[in-house]
DNA sequence: GATCAATAGTTGACTAATCAACTATTGAGC
DNA sequence: GCTCAATAGTTGATTAGTCAACTATTGATC
């Protein structure tokens, strides 16, 4: 079903980009209400569970605050408030580098890689579920123009 | 540049469908900023960019508020107070139907008919400067994929 | 025409996002 | 070693998103 018919209007798109935009963010929406739904019920959010990811990937020694906010999928300017939730859920511990005093250094506790232990087969599968009615080839070529679309907007 | 390297990941993907996952919500986290910047500038945001143009669409009749809903492209349950800004901002005006009285129907105003032809061209620019670094075969095949994505999600 | 499930929308309570202004610390240049 | 711009992070104020509980109205059924 086209996006068209789904929002109910009637018009044609004005351009070809303005039809790839709004199919975009349609399509997106509903892929993250799916992968929130897999993710919530376990009581946190998508956002806290990209923190989670890229504190696993990071390693015992965490990083800096700034520096999980710069790896965040989605840009998240309210990122001390973010591991804030996850510090209270004890998921994620903090403490100030005694090296450069202005650092925070964030790590993932021994229940935050459970969480994410937990999470990892059910959140893979509804990915691939999500993607699975493409061919591999439309799959390497959907990321390669997605690619080029950051690319054309990073600098500007 | 890839969204491994973007992110600073070492770790390649798990599975082709998790790797078009994160490609997916990253750009389009960037497209939707890319958009931001030219719609909020005037006042408003993305969502309720979105319901004046559902509501310009619709007509003078407007739409009773669910079906506004409805039509988002991006599922939002607090409608009632995204239409109460829009009415405070006067772009949108509300009356009860009188023949059922459960429905209240939106109609945009001139204000908002105004905003929406500001709008317009800088809207499109944004959208097509976006996506000109595809080709419009490769645009055709993008949205032919979403749309089965969205498909495959949609039962279930 | 009385009952009651269904529909349309609103409200309250809570969580999260956004942006600007702020504090603390560092490092480079004099 | 002093000054000052730059960096790292926090906080306050406001706006927006989410979910459940609520009111009002309708239409079907008896």
């Amino acid at each position: 079903m086209s996006v068209l018919r789904e929002i109910k209007q009637r018009k044609p798109f004005g351009s070809h980009g303005e039809e790839a935009l709004v199919t975009l963010l349609r399509t997106t929406d509903v892929v993250r209400r799916h992968l929130g739904d897999v993710v919530e019920p376990h009581g946190i959010t998508m956002q806290q569970y990209n923190v989670l990811r890229i504190l696993r990937g990071a390693g015992p020694d965490g990083l800096p605050t700034l520096e999980i906010a710069a790896r965040m999928l989605e840009h998240t300017p309210g990122i001390t408030r973010l591991i804030d939730r996850l510090e209270s859920k004890n998921l994620v511990a903090r403490q100030r580098s005694s090296d450069d005093r202005r650092c925070v250094y964030c790590h993932i506790t021994a229940a935050g890689l459970q969480l994410l232990v937990a999470l990892d087969a059910p959140l893979r599968g509804a990915a691939d579920h999500a993607f699975h009615v493409l061919k591999k080839r439309e799959l390497a070529q959907i990321v390669d123009c997605l690619d080029r679309l950051r690319e054309g907007l990073r600098k500007k």
